[in-house]
DNA sequence: TTGTAGGCGTTATCAG
DNA sequence: CTGATAACGCCTACAA
């Protein structure tokens, strides 16, 4: 690997030079700047980013931090936070951490002694990381945190408004004369499975009904999760006529359940999603769900951090992306409620509908 | 941030005994030895993996490059990398290049200042990478490939055995009694889509089936290239009774085009995909498909770049990860030939069958 | 406009 | 066994 004092050499001309060429520092006279970059192209020279880190105490590289991307919402948003990235001459570097606190802060402290621009991280869970950050922010890196929140965070971040989501989807799901609710939540020590949860009662409460405690079940944002709890909920008496699942991994669980408990989705009971994953429109039937960008996630958070990077020093900004509903076939109006109300005419809340479900 | 010259002051001990007491580079007295340690761990010191890289020649960084982690198959391929690789104390650093050439090389060319411990990469397309990964090897790092080899690639790789799965997917369908049988093939200059094509074709001429010219569609490993090319296979006359997809993706595509065709499947038409990812468990109805493991891809290209990096000299290496055929409910004999052989038994090559199809 | 030299944090070599 | 000291490759005052 030639370095700069090679291409000096081949130049015939010192190395501050060739740097001030190389790095546009200084203006240098043409017929001595063509002779550096002929040297370069020559020798295929490439700048040591490890030596010009060192040097300039940053690197051009990005930390991203997620819990495993092998979730099917994850790569979404490393791929928009990689875009973003590149095309400004930084790389990401990437970190999973099984929502493992402990190698999360492995990964914290390691990824710090590279100089990283800046860290995008989904935090593993309730983890305070506001030391952490404080000390990137003191070696001027600045950090965001994504999809879900630390608590205290009081740092930039992005996120779904993942409230007005469910709030959306539940409402659109008492319109259609939905009564008997529940809810799958994900783990409520997370920011966003609390969020979603809150849409859902708001919803509920909105149209005075009640959420008795055994509707709204708990879990991990997973298939098992969606599959062990659902089966609970349809045991329950009265049964549900419709659930609104915490994300897809949980609603593919419970259509599953719902399929095993020999029972039909929409006919028997519908079902709506929060993610609005590709698998979403394979599944049978048809997944109707609440859709956030995963990818305009990732490119958000690192157009955030290349600002602060420039120089933007304002107080911390908490961004959030609006979702939409996306309608597909695993919602129907109840058996019951059709019969009831047989011609009740409902709109949508939902900002988007571009599929309508067929009955 | 705390360096090693603050720990010695620290610790009242010379800059080289932390350094030593640090890389366990010399056996030092217990109790300076504690001193130091006391002090590393009072100043949450963490060495500058940026000097350390420097210095040494070589980081704890692998570089993984890959078309576009938003392809369901390679989030699991890069996952399993990166466990093996974080379990080993490296950290992975992520590029997409969508398969262009130009941003592969610029990848490859930036990430060699990195100094990286080895590349792991899915290569872009046909691109010859020998004299790039000739630069890489003379820098002590080690270049595997996987998935797919560029052209006259001769070093280290890991692929699947595709032309095995796809004969045996093939040869199942033959056997179920399909004559007709079609194939939607990858990008022919991906050695993963010309192997799977040769599978196909090998069990073809084994029992003396024609493969008509049309029948063989090439399209790119995608949905949309799936759907045109099935569209166009439906059309013909006779129309085959099955397909073999390339991959899950042009499996998807090829599905959505039964279904507009106003055909079933399986009744009328059968459909076998390969990479058994996870959504084809989901789509309607479920998609058999050759099963290989990504994760496993992933951890074996680490293992088999820690083991060179731990000096191992051999000859390259082409590993081979043997796939199995995992039947769902996409698959049925044809109506004809269910007709011609009623009874017939049959036995499949496959090496897992954990799902015998429905009827 | 060009060249020189110091130092970023480590590690490795070599004296003591 | 411990401590100085010289690189690693680059950037950037500052001097010429």
């Amino acid at each position: 690997m030639a370095n700069m004092q090679d291409i000096a050499r081949i130049a015939g001309v010192s190395l501050g030079t060739v740097s001030h060429v190389v790095n546009n520092s200084a203006r240098v006279r043409e017929p001595m700047r063509k002779r550096v970059l002929d040297a370069v192209q020559a020798a295929g020279y490439q700048p040591s980013q490890l030596a010009r880190g060192l040097r300039r105490d940053k690197t051009n590289m990005i930390g991203m931090i997620i819990p495993d991307i092998t979730n099917p919402f994850f790569p979404a948003v490393v791929r928009g936070a990689e875009d973003v990235a590149f095309s400004n001459g930084y790389r990401l570097i990437l970190c999973n951490t099984d929502n493992d606190h402990d190698k999360e802060l492995i990964h914290l402290n390691e990824l710090r002694t590279y100089l990283p621009a800046g860290l995008i991280v989904i935090p593993s869970n309730f983890s305070d990381l506001t030391a952490q950050a404080e000390s990137y922010r003191r070696a001027g890196a600045g950090v965001v945190c994504i999809d879900r929140l630390p608590t205290n965070w009081s740092g930039d971040s992005v996120t779904a408004d993942n409230e007005a989501g469910a709030y959306n989807a539940t409402r659109y799901l008492i319109q259609l004369g939905h009564r008997k609710l529940a809810t799958i939540t994900g783990p409520l020590h997370l920011t966003n499975a609390q969020e979603r949860l809150a849409g859902f009662k708001r919803a509920m409460r909105e149209t005075r009904l009640d959420v008795a405690p055994e509707y709204a079940q708990e879990t991990s944002f997973d298939k098992r999760g969606g599959h062990a709890k659902a089966l609970i909920l349809l045991r329950l008496i009265p049964r549900p006529t419709a659930i609104f699942a915490g994300n897809d991994m949980i609603a593919l669980g419970a259509l599953l359940a719902i399929r095993e408990a020999g029972l039909r989705c929409p006919e028997d009971i519908s079902l709506i999603g929060f993610d609005d994953l590709d698998l979403a429109e394979f599944t049978n039937p048809s997944l109707s769900s609440v859709s956030q960008s995963g990818y305009e996630l990732g490119t958000t958070a690192a157009r955030l951090l290349l600002e602060r990077r420039e120089g933007d020093k304002s107080p911390a900004k908490h961004l959030t992306l609006q979702t939409s509903l996306k309608l597909r076939h695993s919602v129907a109006p109840p058996k019951q409620a059709a019969e009831d109300h047989p011609a009740t005419k409902m709109r949508s809340k939902a900002k988007t509908n571009r599929l309508a479900p067929k009955a």
